[in-house]
Parts: C-alpha cells; sequence; structure tokens
DNA sequence: GCGCCGTAGACTGTAGGCGAAAGCCAATCC
DNA sequence: GGATTGGCTTTCGCCTACAGTCTACGGCGC
C-alpha cells in the first residue's frame, strides 16, 4: 500500500500529540520519585499533586493507582498514596527475580540471535565501553539499559519483555545510586554474553547472565557496609 | 492486649464493608470477560459498562486501566478499549515464562519449607485428588491453584508472588477449556514435587515443576488438533 | 459512477463538586 | 490522672458536566 503523497513515510513527525494527561502525571511523578525529591514514605495528596502540576485530580488519581501497580507507591484505602520505602529484602527479592528473567532471555536470545542483531549489540557494548572510559556514568546507566532491552527483544517473548521492564525500573532505582562503583567489569561481561550469544551457546549465555545480576547483587549488599 | 467488651474475636463479622467500587467493577468485568459473556475484541464502552453495572464512568474507568494494565484488555488511545485477543504466541509465551517462575518458587520453597508447612502441601494435594475423583472440575482447578499459591507462598518472595500470580491468572484463561483433560497425571506430578520439597532436593523440584508446566503447555497445543 | 469534502454523532479525556469515611485533638467524665 | 467521647478537619471516593477527537455517513463536484 503505497502512499500517494509522495512524503518520505518515516520521515513525518505524526504531528506529535502531548499523548494521554494521565501518562505525562504517571512519567513526571516517577521523576519524581526517582530522583528523591518525593520522599519514600511520604504522603502525596491528590489535590496537592494536581494544583502543583496544574491538571485537575482525575489524570492525578489514574497515574497514582498505575504507580501502585508498579510498585512505586503504597495505596492505603480511604487515606491516600503513600511513596513505597524500599527494603532491603525486597531489593534482595527484585535482584533474585531479575536474575532469573534476565537469565532466561539470555538463553533465547541465544537461539534466535542473527547476525545483524549481534552487531547492534557489539556496537551498544563499545558505546557503554567509551562511556565507561569517558567516566560519564549517567551514558554508561542509559547504555547498558539498552542492551539489556535489546537483547530482551531478542528473545522475542513479549510476556518475559513486559515483567522484566517493570523488575529493572525498580532494580534500577536500587542500583542507581551504586551503579558508579561497577563500570568497568560490567561491561567485559558484557563482552562475554555477547559472544556467547554470538556462539549460539544458550547454556553458556544464561550462566554468564546469571553471574552478571549476581554480582549486581554482591556489589548493591557490599554499599551497606 | 486483651479486649474488655467480652465480644468473641474473630466472630465479629466486621461489618462487611462493600469495598471500594472500582474493585468490584473490576471483579464484574474480570468474570464477564473470563466466562466469554464479553467476547475478545469486543469494544467495550464505558458508559454503557457504567449504565448495565449501575454506577458512573469513573469507577469503570479506573477498573478498565487495571484491567488493561493486566492484559485483559487492550486501551486504544481517544477510541476506548477492547477486550484481549488472546493469540497462540502469546499463549506460549506465558506459559514460558509461568514455567521460569514456577521452577524458581518450587527451588526456593524446598530451600524454605518447614515440617508443618510440607504437610499442609499434602493435605491440598489429597484433597485436589478427591476432587478429581468426584470429577469435580471446577474445584479441581482451584485447588490446584490454591497448591501453587502455597509453594509460592513457602518460597517467600513476595515479587516473584506477585509476577506469578499475574501470569497465573491469564494461563488459567486459556488453561480452564482444556483443564478436563489433565486431571490425574497433574497431581501424581504434584506428589512426586511435594516429595522432592520435603527432602529439601531444589534441584529435583525444580526439574519435576518444569516438567510439569511443560507438560500444560503441550495439552494445551494438542488441543489445537 | 467515483472520489472528496463537510458535517453530525459518539465516545473518550478532563475538570470541578458533593458526600462520606478516617484521623486528630480537645473537652469531659469517671 | 487517665481513658473516652464528641466534634472538627482533612482527604478520598464517586458523580455530573463540558470540551476535544475520532469515525462514519451523506452530499457535492468531477
Amino acid at each position: 500500500m503505497l502512499s500517494t503523497t509522495g512524503l518520505p513515510q518515516g520521515a513525518v513527525p505524526k504531528l506529535e500529540r502531548p499523548g494521554p494527561l494521565r501518562d505525562r502525571v504517571y512519567e513526571a511523578l516517577l521523576e519524581l520519585i526517582t530522583t528523591r525529591a518525593l520522599r519514600p514514605g511520604q504522603h502525596l495528596v491528590e489535590s496537592e499533586l494536581a494544583g502543583h502540576l496544574g491538571v485537575s485530580r482525575q489524570p492525578v488519581r489514574e497515574a497514582l493507582q498505575r504507580l501502585n501497580r508498579d510498585g512505586w507507591v503504597d495505596l492505603r484505602p480511604a487515606q491516600g498514596a503513600f511513596v513505597h520505602e524500599p527494603t532491603e529484602a525486597e531489593a534482595d527479592q527484585l535482584l533474585t527475580v531479575r536474575t532469573l528473567l534476565e537469565a532466561e532471555a539470555a538463553r533465547l536470545a541465544a537461539a534466535n540471535a542473527s547476525a545483524p542483531a549481534i552487531a547492534e549489540l557489539e556496537e551498544l557494548c563499545a558505546e557503554g565501553e567509551r562511556a565507561v572510559a569517558a567516566d560519564d556514568v549517567d551514558a554508561a546507566v542509559a547504555t547498558n539499559a539498552r542492551l539489556h532491552a535489546k537483547i530482551m527483544e531478542l528473545a522475542g517473548n513479549a510476556v518475559l519483555a513486559e515483567l522484566a521492564a517493570q523488575v529493572d525500573r525498580r532494580v534500577r532505582w536500587y542500583y542507581t545510586p551504586v551503579a558508579r562503583q561497577r563500570g568497568q567489569q560490567s561491561w567485559t561481561e558484557h563482552r562475554e554474553l555477547i559472544a556467547a550469544i554470538a556462539d549460539r551457546d544458550g547454556q553458556r549465555a544464561t550462566e554468564i547472565m546469571r553471574v552478571h545480576t549476581e554480582h549486581t547483587r554482591q556489589t548493591y549488599h557490599e554499599r551497606e557496609k
């Protein structure tokens, strides 16, 4: 089905719409929570947030429900929303689940990966290494996320990807403050992982990913001391 | 801290509150979807549902958002909610993830299980076998759910449990229609699983659970033919 | 007869308002 | 002096109303 307008297909910015307000409120609140502008345990009042963001209460309500569903706020009935307070046990559980999901993704990715896809992974890996070399923590973390997301995409399991996305964002919340400690080694492991995927060695990819996320957990726990 | 009223503690019905309306709407819609009263692909109009349930649009909206988040309906922007249409690929992906989560739960449960907990599992298993013997499919399915939930509880990982609960409910949607085919064998496998957990053999428990859910998948796919 | 445009209908997205439940504090009674 | 109870404030839960947007249909020009 060809367009008759002669316009290039993908280049049209699609008349960028602001999108549903609730989603933007969701993103805004998520940003405020992850940046610790809203402290754990803090009571979030709908009307306050609504006034502060310049919208009505309804989008705020819907955003809060989504935040609750995603584990960012606790919604006590007839009382309101409170920013979730992370605990040691919960961080540990999240990392356990993350290990599980990422390892499975690595296994599936190894089974499905095509040559160009592997090239993409290597490019991302190189990008991450450059970021580490330049001591750009933000870029390194962002590239890390993209790399993991790409592997998840290669796994070709939408359900798995969705769950992993949820868990990953929360893990990153705990993890980001200590990301600096774990720069070089992380990307060395990424290299090994990509090599395993390129070799179609699912067994090895699973194992490397398991060790990789396990290192993340150890780094997190060492931070406490 | 003893009560001075002299009233029996547990016997007070606690003045059964109807609970938040949005939750009841959620349950009602979920019931309508799982029972196929609302067909896959059907367009759900907020005002219609609201009128039909005797409530306003707001609780319906919030329920629909939760249903969307849980994968029961697809929410197309500025167009409305549509009952999710299950596909073969998705069922397969769900079962893959379910296998993963349940196997991990079995492993953790084997590490944590106490003697009374194991007794509880065996009791549930016996109950399930009785239901199968009596050809009571509904009871067998319900007991099956309770058994898996109990194992998940023993695993002691709240995050894992939450994800598994989501996946399980959706899996059950696909699976229930063919549950009848898989009665006796399923509970035999449950017996083996409990034995492995009782022996604290995480390796074996993982393997059995993997095979168990894999059988479920095969049963599902055979239905197609 | 065919295709385009304009208009009407319907539904969602958002705003504001009212009633009710929960928590808090002070005054009161034992 | 301590516990209780009453009222008051805060905040949520829900309803109603309005504006924006997408879809579908009918008329008009070619």
